[in-house]
RNA sequence: UGGGGCGUGGCCAAGUGGUAAGGCACCGGGUUUUGGUCCCGGGAUCGUAGGUUCGAAUCCUGCCGCCCCAG
């Protein structure tokens, strides 16, 4: 009998995600991840009831139940990641830095040393064997060498991308690429439910750790989930969704880290160069961002753009602003769950979560050329890029 | 202190006699396992003091403030 710990938050997911397990006839282990527990001002951290909940459940289905506390590596791979990568002007994704060093390293890592054979988790994502025909490459278009496009690139993306580039360089990037695996073993996939999906949290997943990962609620829609855990009694069934950081909960980001970071105030210009307000520091805006700038009349102002050296914000009110609309996204740190894509590979990509996929071609190992322009493509965000319903990967947005 | 114009919620801005549109900002809520986007909801008696009128933000007068022309 295979031997499987499930990640249990508390929540309804995870919940069910455990209950189908035992129903499967797997020997099952709960695992509450005791990742932050402190309360900030103004807000207090849920981890209590969280883990209430947890044990609750796993009471309920008759399993073991464990607690692992990895507050100290959540704080330095995760919380850390954040907040430097704030400082360095761009806008961090923490959740996925979190799947790829917590979730799917640590808590792996140790379920196995455990005794488990396995982990799962209440994802809503699909992992399936890849045949040994590998559906990773998709048709060649015409065999040029990757050429790059110098000419079609707005001169303001080049000298951003420069710009972010060198300030990454500056910093310890926390995301570390794996090294390329192996093809063959599992792929992941987007859940049956396309609207809940959240493979874009988890392209940094390593094929290695697809081999001991389940994900039960692939197949299963939201809906059907609370039906399920009701129908079973879970205590979580009627649980509200969760949001905001994992495992933080939804706190103000701007709250969070003037915990961390001091600021200073600074300009906001438009897009006539004009002086229209002043913000209390940059790192708190993001691109495309429109609320909390404070500026009114008219029309509203969207970030466009960032000086972090300057702590200038730049912003417009015009909606077809071409900082605003990229056609080409370049990367770092690029991440491929099987095997990397050939140059000129069309692929499509979702450079935020529940984003629609855009048509685009990988000219190579972190250059996307996108068919159609995608909104405020934002630094330190991931693209990441799908082969019709399987994760391909993908990299920090630079 | 010669002439002209303006002053409506934090900002922009409709309304010129019938009892305050709309947008931005802000706040609250919703969507969302990051940030952001998006969606819904919320506020003013109209510079001020009088007058005319059944009734005024809308007409008249004084005052205050601002802008332009006045070279």
């Amino acid at each position: 009998m295979k031997k499987v710990y499930v990640g249990m938050s508390g929540g309804v997911d995870s919940s069910l995600t455990a209950a189908l397990l035992v129903e499967q006839g797997y020997d099952v282990t709960g695992v509450y991840m005791k990742n932050w527990a402190q309360d900030l001002p103004g807000w207090a951290c849920p981890w209590r009831e969280d883990l209430a909940d947890a044990k609750r459940v796993a009471v309920q289905l008759g399993i073991p139940f464990k607690i692992y506390d990895f507050q100290k590596e959540y704080k330095q791979k995760v919380v850390d990641y954040m907040i430097e990568g704030y400082k360095t002007g761009i806008t961090p994704n923490p959740d996925i830095m979190c799947n790829q060093e917590i979730k799917f390293k640590l808590f792996l890592d140790a379920a196995l040393e455990d005794g488990a054979d396995m982990i799962a988790t209440g994802h809503y994502a699909r992992r399936m064997p890849l045949d040994d025909s590998p559906a990773s490459s998709a048709e060649p278009t015409a065999p040029r060498v990757s050429q790059r496009s110098a000419s079609s690139a707005p001169p303001v993306l080049g000298h951003r991308a420069d710009k972010h580039a060198t300030l990454r360089a500056s910093t310890h990037p926390r995301i570390s690429s794996e090294p390329e695996a192996p093809v063959g073993q599992f792929g992941l996939f987007m859940a049956e439910d396309k609207n809940k999906d959240q493979t874009y949290f988890l392209y940094r997943v390593s094929s290695k750790a697809l081999k001991q990962v389940l994900f039960p609620l692939g197949e299963l829609t939201k809906p059907e989930v609370r039906a399920e855990a009701k129908k079973r009694g879970l205590a979580t069934a009627e649980k509200k969704e969760s949001m905001g950081i994992c495992f933080v909960g939804k706190v103000d980001i701007k709250d969070f880290l003037q915990q961390y970071v001091d600021t200073k105030p600074g300009a906001i210009v438009n897009q006539k160069g004009e002086e229209i307000g002043e913000h209390d520091g940059a790192i708190f805006y993001t691109i495309g961002q429109r609320h909390g700038l404070d500026v009114g009349g008219g029309l509203p102002y969207y970030v466009v753009d960032k000086d972090i050296d300057k702590n200038i914000i730049y912003v417009s009110t015009d909606l077809d602003d071409e900082r605003l609309w990229l056609k080409e996204i370049k990367l770092t740190q690029p991440h491929w769950i099987n095997k990397a894509p050939k140059s000129d590979t069309k692929l499509q990509v979702r450079t935020r979560h529940r984003a629609p996929l855009v048509n685009s071609t990988v000219t190579d190992a972190n250059t996307i050329k996108l068919d159609d322009p995608i909104r405020a493509v934002t630094p330190g965000q991931s693209a990441v890029l799908y082969d019709g319903d399987r994760v391909v990967g993908g990299g920090v947005v630079v």
